[in-house]
DNA sequence: GGCTATTCATAATC
DNA sequence: GATTATGAATAGCC
């Protein structure tokens, strides 16, 4: 009974959704030439959830739904006064966020590891163990210690400024509801949807020694 | 040409979009009694986006629609492989999150901060500055370098296991892509909303020092 | 929590 | 990036 519309037969449908060319119309008409109401598009097909193979249609697809998923992010954020954040790390590792999580990701997932690099354990003759600072102090060689405190002060001092930034972040997951939704001309801005390069493809975090 | 289906009246409809009362129906037919085929629903009704002043009316849409917006971050994710987190902070506080973020999010807003109040620099007499982990090293009396260090040397032990835990969750973010997407019988499961209470009102972070 | 009619999102296509 | 027709989400009700 849901089903039903599937028995309306256009121009467009082959027989029993058969594969056909992209291009099956190409040379048909261009809407003027033919009386019959052709239609120009299928309109929106069913799709299986699964991954798209075709990366160029992938592509489109990841665009358009993530404009589509932060547009209800927003919406939502709105409605009921949640306070809402989206982030979505593509799969050539561009993160795209909504709300203010970018800043808590950002800084936390890809720049804090940066700065505990600063003391970096005795050499690269020590074995891949863990790093620096999550090995115990004993492990800090006695002519190391000065560095390995003042490293230590350091990686404080960055944590102190993230943990503050946080701080305000939750009262302040703001997030959506203060930005004008512009239900219309709706379009995301850099307000909300940020996009930030990554080095490389290592979408892994590098944490502490090794160059 | 967009809004011409306004136009299709049916019984529910009053004239001018004019308000009614909720029950304007009562009493008029249980669609057995009436040969017409009377609508049973008016159907989704356009809405303006605007916080939902009736309480109740507000959190079903909340619940709703936070659904929906899971829904399609799943999809997302599964469509085109990117690794997606979303998080609703609702009014009353209440966390749901889909993906892994809410290890994140809880670990990092809600948790971290108790571990760093190991020490508590000079008494309460110190007036309310910034924590002392924030503070310059050289702002800490002689006599307390030592539990100093040590809670330094704490604070980094901990730190050390979120950033671990942390670079795991960047590769595995693994999130939706992971659980079995039952399109049809679709539902919120454990793993992908997981919901907090907030011990009370206040969303906001305790750093630091004051009991 | 389920139902229906309608609005909204979007797959295919240009 | 724009268009169109159709699949999906959901507002109002029970």
């Amino acid at each position: 009974m849901e089903n039903m519309r599937e028995t309306s037969s256009i121009a467009f449908l082959t027989p029993k959704d058969q594969p056909q060319t992209p291009n099956a119309l190409v040379g048909q008409s261009k809407k003027e030439l033919s009386a019959k109401p052709t239609k120009t598009s299928r309109g929106r097909q069913k799709i299986e959830i699964k991954e798209i193979d075709v990366v160029s249609k992938r592509h489109v697809t990841f665009s358009k739904r993530r404009r589509g998923l932060f547009k209800k992010a927003a919406e939502l954020s709105v409605l009921t006064g949640a306070k809402i954040a989206v982030i979505t790390f593509s799969q050539c590792g561009r993160i795209y966020s909504f709300g203010h999580v970018d800043t808590l990701i950002d800084k936390y997932v890809r720049k804090m590891p940066v700065n505990l690099e600063s003391y970096r354990g005795d050499d690269e003759t020590e074995e891949q163990g863990d790093p620096w600072w999550v090995r115990p102090v004993e492990s800090v060689p006695e002519e190391d210690l000065e560095e390995y405190v003042a490293s230590l002060s350091k990686l404080r001092e960055n944590l102190g400024q993230r943990i503050i930034e946080m701080s305000n972040m939750d009262r302040t997951v703001e997030v959506v509801p203060s930005w004008p939704l512009n239900m219309m001309g709706w379009k995301p801005t850099m307000d909300m949807q940020s996009m930030e390069n990554m080095t490389d493809g290592t979408s892994r975090i590098r944490i502490g020694q090794n160059g």
